[in-house]
DNA sequence: CGAACATTTGACGGGCTTCAAAAGTCGTGG
DNA sequence: CCACGACTTTTGAAGCCCGTCAAATGTTCG
């Protein structure tokens, strides 16, 4: 059995997605012949505020943020989806609108399935539901460490955290990060303005800590010192 | 079938939770039969961080306070559990420890069921796992609207959000709060120090849009004025 | 190479935190 | 019912840190 996507005509694009992997060939199979793709383009919105989601979209390649607006006008960037992650399982659930903002952060490939398909999906594969469940835990897990983050008065102590975040998502050996975010994003992530962000990756640098290259490289040069900020 | 409990006698406390209102009068007795009770006396902890749990506990009467202590040791409430809601739900599909608090907010009577015992039950109500997930996406959306409030600068914004939840919590007419924290942790809950909150109040007293009466009592005023903040 | 974009740096002002002390509230027991 | 004490809340003054605005510098990619 070649484990062909109907759609993408190339080797079984979602096999290796978490949420599926414990389904066998000819269940995959199955899978494929629901699944639908999406292309989106560097800074393109896959869906915003108000959007009525009816579908479950799945990272394939790529990477995305979801945001929200703050009332000052702020992006508040709530989750980072690499590959594997997925979005719109609440809306599979309830009948509710977004309420948030998903962009894309580099040219990226989604698949997705149309909430019917989903249930029905769901009827003949109830594990699935675990899985979903799983994914939901995670997604709190990584909003209480958010909040965290965001009420941490000291600025350096959130940059350490949003840095060592990142090293254990890249899952390079080496000590330098290439960061998934742009600067002003990172700031959006742990509620900065961007000038500030600049001012406390420049200072521990001068500590001797990080060591930044161009605009998307970080080295660590002395992680002790970054994880007892 | 006379609905009792088998641990407190009582008409069956647990039929109303929200959790089993699907289940008829048979299953809820088999619910009662596994299910165990527990009181805790104001200000004492159910759980701390670090302990492993294997329980779910629902909050039958009174409420408790869910809580993370920020580095710079400020406690930072994450979640309100009232009447039917419950915790420990991810500790029953992941083994994990906790990394929060809980506390009694006051003499709070719990209902709980053993790790073995709720898998079972699911096995048996698998609608029941359908709700577990209903209410973690409503946890999740509960701790986005919380970053939304911890990142909106103006602190009078996030007394009004913080107070018009409040409004939504208590089912009374009237538009006098009796609130469920107090000044501290009402501060502990949007991120600022209780001096602060406590100021901001007194200044949306004086501009006549909320009027304080004793230490746990809000009458809004103008309710317009606290949705336009 | 050059233009668009991203980042850094500087100066200033304001608002929150901190520390300290006073005032108010609540419950208990006499 | 009142008085006392513990606890909670309010208020004041000072200082620091971050945000804002503006300009310069750096980076990336066609």
């Amino acid at each position: 059995m070649s484990l062909t996507c109907n759609k993408c005509n190339s080797t079984c694009c979602f096999a290796t997605l978490p949420l599926f992997s414990h389904l066998d060939n000819q269940e995959l199979d199955k899978v494929g012949s629901i699944i639908c793709h999406k292309s989106i383009k560097k800074g393109q919105p896959l869906f915003e505020e108000g959007t009525l989601l009816d579908c479950l979209y799945i990272v394939n390649q790529g990477s995305m943020k979801v945001l929200t607006l703050t009332k000052e006008g702020r992006e508040q960037i709530l989750y980072l989806l690499l590959q594997g992650d997925f979005i719109g399982d609440q809306q599979l659930f309830k009948e509710t609108i977004a309420t948030t903002r998903a962009v894309a952060l580099e040219d990226t490939h989604l698949c997705f399935i149309h909430k019917e398909d989903f249930h029905k999906l769901l009827q003949d594969y109830p594990l699935i539901q675990g899985k979903i469940l799983g994914y939901a835990y995670e997604r709190i897990h990584g909003l209480e460490q958010l909040v965290d983050t965001l009420t941490t008065k000291d600025i350096e102590t959130r940059i350490a955290t949003l840095l060592k975040s990142f090293i254990d998502t890249s899952s390079n050996t080496s000590n330098t990060i290439t960061l998934p975010l742009n600067k002003e994003e990172m700031a959006n992530y742990i509620g900065v303005t961007r000038e500030t962000l600049s001012r406390k990756l420049s200072s521990l640098q001068k500590q001797g800590i990080i060591k930044l290259k161009g605009n998307r490289r970080v080295t660590i040069l002395d992680l002790e010192a970054l994880e007892d900020l």
